[in-house]
DNA sequence: GCCGTTTTCGGCCCGACTGTTTTCAGTCG
């Protein structure tokens, strides 16, 4: 049986065949598109497929749905293998070099036999491939240096990264004397886990000297275009950034445009359709060009001339904003200023870097009304896990700091506490019960299958005192992958059990994932916003946190750290 | 391949930029 992502993995690659084979555009972007729903599907696919509900998704016709179904069954769909069978597995990389879409590389295959990345070296080397009708000298050059960068390139960057890289030149466009508006746009703005690259938009009349400042900027490696109103460079680690320069009267359609998402942009342009109007990056246009088409000098009024307020850029992925925007029940979205206090945090007795006074001034200094310590367990070796006599220590210093009053903040004693083989905790019943709080988690067998990882963290859930399962799926962003759990079924438990599932803000967890919480909180679970800190100014990565509950739609009260500290003591029932 | 108050065919976003060629095709977003 196959698997959501992988399904979706299929039809891009059906999606990317055809383009070789020179389908019809429109057939290829259907199955993109296909594979776009599948991939921010949150519902129980069988489930849909068995009910026969599949069809109603927009989007997935007949032959969609049929092949979904096909797949999920029998993990292979003949239509592909067939596909696939006629063309080189190596052309599906050559598609991945910049400036390389699929008519180069049908001529390239066809002509010269390439059909994976070592040829197409070797061709670029020989000079063959500026010899073709289409290509020239600049063109291979250009082919051997996306070769050479492929993985760079390819790669996505993490969100902190790709916006500690944005920020100075957001400020330095900012601060040109040509520049009236100015904002970063693309999946930066809508706060996606990671970006794949930074697109920055300008309001000036005078274009030239922002471009030319932009393509000097500091820690430019390459120009990829230098135009009049677009600009496009690379930075070292990869990174591309794009410049759009626009006049000021189309800076909140372009502005709005370029922020996405592409699915979010396609139920706008629908919905301006239904009005009479076609919408672009440039504005509005009467599609009977008898009536004057409105402007916009805010992006509210681009959302209000659709008769929608305005859409948070963390909401607009084309997952069903655009239909409670017009209901009104958008969701009045969680804000770092509402947190009163975080869990899940480290000291210097495992494996942090900060003493239990430091961690207690740091959050005080925040304005936070408490701060959740929760050290590594015994069998958390490798990260100086406590036993029970060092936790049975670590309760008196804290309870002591707290008598002290030496910091408003109240220290509440916690653990992190390792979620063995078979589901049961580190620690025993009697030992947890005298804790504040007990987040449980999983550190080891990370490649247990599906069912027996499941069932382990869920017996976890159950447990009567464990207060919120920490980072649910493991994975680290770009770096590993998840582990195989059912997140729907541990879901399920968590809300029948009031069991809150941690929103880990370390920006390489971002765990649990942004697409679950809508789905998580319908149920009833309520999330915490969990910094994991490491140290003391790993406390401030609570605002990643909050930027990925936002992006799960969350409200404040659907957070235990929105609670103040009475409230969160009422809940823990201590 | 999908969709439909323009409904079973015919449209589906379209403009900027580059590199090639010399007026435009291909790529990208």
């Amino acid at each position: 049986m196959m698997e959501k992502n992988d399904i979706a993995s299929v039809l891009d690659e059906i999606a990317t065949f055809m383009e070789l084979t020179g389908e019809n555009p429109f057939k290829i972007r259907a199955y993109s598109a296909g594979a776009r729903i599948l991939e921010n599907m949150t519902e129980d696919l069988g489930e849909l497929i068995d009910s026969g509900k599949l069809a109603d998704i927009p989007g997935l016709g007949e032959a969609l749905v049929d092949k979904i179904t096909t797949l999920r069954r029998d993990g292979v769909l003949p239509f592909h293998q067939k596909l696939k069978a006629s063309i080189p597995a190596g052309l599906l990389e050559v598609m991945q070099i910049p400036g390389l879409g699929p008519k180069k590389v049908r001529a390239l295959w066809t002509l010269l036999a390439v059909e994976d990345l070592a040829k197409l070296k070797e061709v670029c080397e020989s000079g063959a491939v500026a010899e073709l009708k289409g290509f020239g000298e600049k063109t291979q050059e250009k082919i051997l240096e996306g070769i050479k960068n492929r993985i760079a390139y390819g790669k996505r960057h993490r969100w902190y990264e790709a916006a500690a890289i944005a920020e100075p030149i957001l400020a330095g466009l900012r601060a040109l004397p040509q520049v009236s508006l100015a904002e970063s746009a693309g999946s930066l703005r809508r706060a996606r886990e990671t970006v794949g690259d930074l697109d920055f938009l300008v309001a000036s009349s005078e274009p030239k000297p922002i471009m030319d400042w932009f393509v000097a900027y500091p820690g430019v490696k390459e120009v990829t275009a230098h135009g009049e109103t677009k600009s496009s460079v690379r930075f070292e680690n990869g990174l591309q950034a794009d410049l759009r320069v626009v006049p000021a009267e189309q800076f909140y359609f372009a502005l709005h445009h370029f922020t996405g998402s592409k699915e979010h942009n396609v139920a706008m342009r629908h919905r301006a359709l239904g009005r009479g109007l076609s919408m672009s990056e440039w504005g509005f246009k009467s599609v009977d060009e008898k009536s004057v088409a409105p402007g916009a000098t805010s992006e509210e009024e681009v959302f209000r001339a659709l008769g929608l307020p305005w859409i948070p850029p963390e909401l607009r992925e084309g997952n069903g904003e655009i239909d409670a925007a017009e209901a009104g029940k958008l969701p009045k979205l969680v804000q770092f200023s509402d947190l009163r206090g975080v869990f899940h945090n480290h000291t210097t007795e495992s494996d942090g870097d900060h003493t239990l006074d430091q961690m207690a001034a740091a959050a005080e200094a925040h304005g936070w009304e408490y701060l959740g310590i929760s050290d590594h367990s015994k069998s958390s070796f490798q990260a100086g896990g406590l036993d029970e006599a060092r936790l049975e220590k670590q309760l008196e210093d804290i309870a002591k700091l707290n008598a002290s009053k030496k910091y408003r903040v109240r220290v509440l004693s916690g653990s992190e506490v390792d979620i063995l083989k078979d589901g049961t905790l580190d620690f025993t019943d009697d030992v947890l019960a005298r804790l504040d709080f007990v987040v449980a988690s999983v550190h080891n067998l990370f490649t247990l299958d599906r069912e027996a990882q499941t069932a382990r963290i869920i017996k976890a859930v159950e447990s009567e005192h464990v207060d919120m399962i920490g980072h649910l799926t493991g994975r680290l962003l770009n770096k590993r992958e998840p582990y195989d759990v059912d997140i729907a079924k541990v879901i399920d438990a968590a809300a029948a059990n009031d069991t809150i599932i941690e929103l880990n803000a370390n920006p390489w967890r971002l765990d649990l994932d942004w697409r679950w919480w809508r789905r998580a909180a319908e149920k009833g679970v309520l999330c915490s916003i969990n910094p994991d800190a490491h140290d003391i100014d790993q406390l401030a990565f609570a605002a990643h946190g909050v930027r990925i509950a936002r992006k799960g739609w969350l409200t404040p009260e659907q957070v235990l750290n929105t609670r103040s500290l009475p409230e969160v003591l009422s809940w823990l029932g201590r």
